[in-house]
DNA sequence: CGGTAGGGATAGGGTTCT
DNA sequence: TAGAACCCTATCCCTACC
């Protein structure tokens, strides 16, 4: 019969979600097309691509696509819940080589699930965007009550001190110090 | 909490067994949705179904489903082994009132655990499929060493000449005269 | 037609119940 | 302890819509 599943090597995430990176999610073609990851990805359609992303998105978010559904059903309660901190997904890692100068304040680790909800929404916008479209892509997306908001600006504003994120004319964008990795 | 465990009924059984020759494995939606199965199986979903099969088929195949994880593990050996031959799960029985005509040679049971594995073979193409089909299907699943190959070859034959399979243009299918059955 | 988004189905590992 | 029934979720498929 056809394939009997051909499971995600460690390899193909990273490649992923670097293309991701460069390209701005829903660029599933032209990931595919960039050498950089084609080659890697090579046994993967842009209908695979779209899945694992979805697969690796929402599950550092809810822990899994059927939790993520229940969440949304529920009242605009918890958008990002409290036991999704110890997944690894979604993390951002420092690249070895950056150009830019380190930051006057250390990053001290690990990730928050408001940090992965910024990165989501930074990372698929492709372009530095203002806090207005951070915040318009959450409310989308995630149902987050108003209460939540204040953690998310904390975080949007320690980011952008330690040097994972970068203000530029108010707006932000994901340093390329760091990059998605497993 | 949940409903405390559904027994499979026979009936469901067969219906499930009968579903399967007529839409392949996997079809699990496909045969809920069949009124000709559904209504026996209205309480079972396509989840259930999958379910079952494996448990019927492993089960009829090597005993059970940790024994066929044991197989699988080992060298490509023992893919069919010998105890096998006393369960009564995906045995095929004569339908009271088939359409062709009385095969040359009867059929002496029972049923080898070379045959099962053809029937699933076949039953799994949902097309009829070649000798090559055949092989490559038993080899993935199974991992039958070489020197089993004759048995196999040996009941692929029989099987045809006693009109339980029906050869037409190298390709082999299951009599519409025999089904699944408890 | 090719591509993407989203819903939904399947495969297979794991868990619970008996 | 084994086996049957059931759960979980990564992967794969289908369809609507550009």
């Amino acid at each position: 019969m056809g394939a009997p599943k051909q499971k995600w090597t460690s390899d193909e995430e990273t490649a992923l979600k670097a293309g991701v990176l460069k390209h701005g999610t829903g660029k599933w073609r032209t990931i595919l097309s960039d050498p950089e990851f084609g080659s890697v990805l090579k046994s993967r359609s842009n209908v695979d691509l779209k899945d694992k992303w979805r697969n690796i998105s929402v599950t550092a978010l809810f822990g899994s696509r059927r939790k993520a559904k229940l969440a949304h059903k529920r009242t605009p309660s918890s958008g990002a819940n409290q036991d999704a901190d110890n997944t690894t997904a979604l993390t951002i890692v420092a690249l070895a080589n950056g150009p830019t100068s380190p930051p006057p304040v250390p990053f001290e680790g690990p990730f928050t699930s408001e940090d992965k909800i910024i990165f989501e929404a930074i990372t698929n916008s492709k372009k530095p965007c203002d806090k207005k479209s951070i915040w318009r892509y959450i409310e989308d997306n995630f149902m987050m009550e108003p209460n939540k908001k204040r953690p998310v600006a904390l975080r949007l504003k320690y980011l952008t001190n330690v040097g994972v994120l970068i203000k530029t004319k108010h707006r932000y964008k994901i340093s390329p110090n760091f990059m998605a990795a497993a």
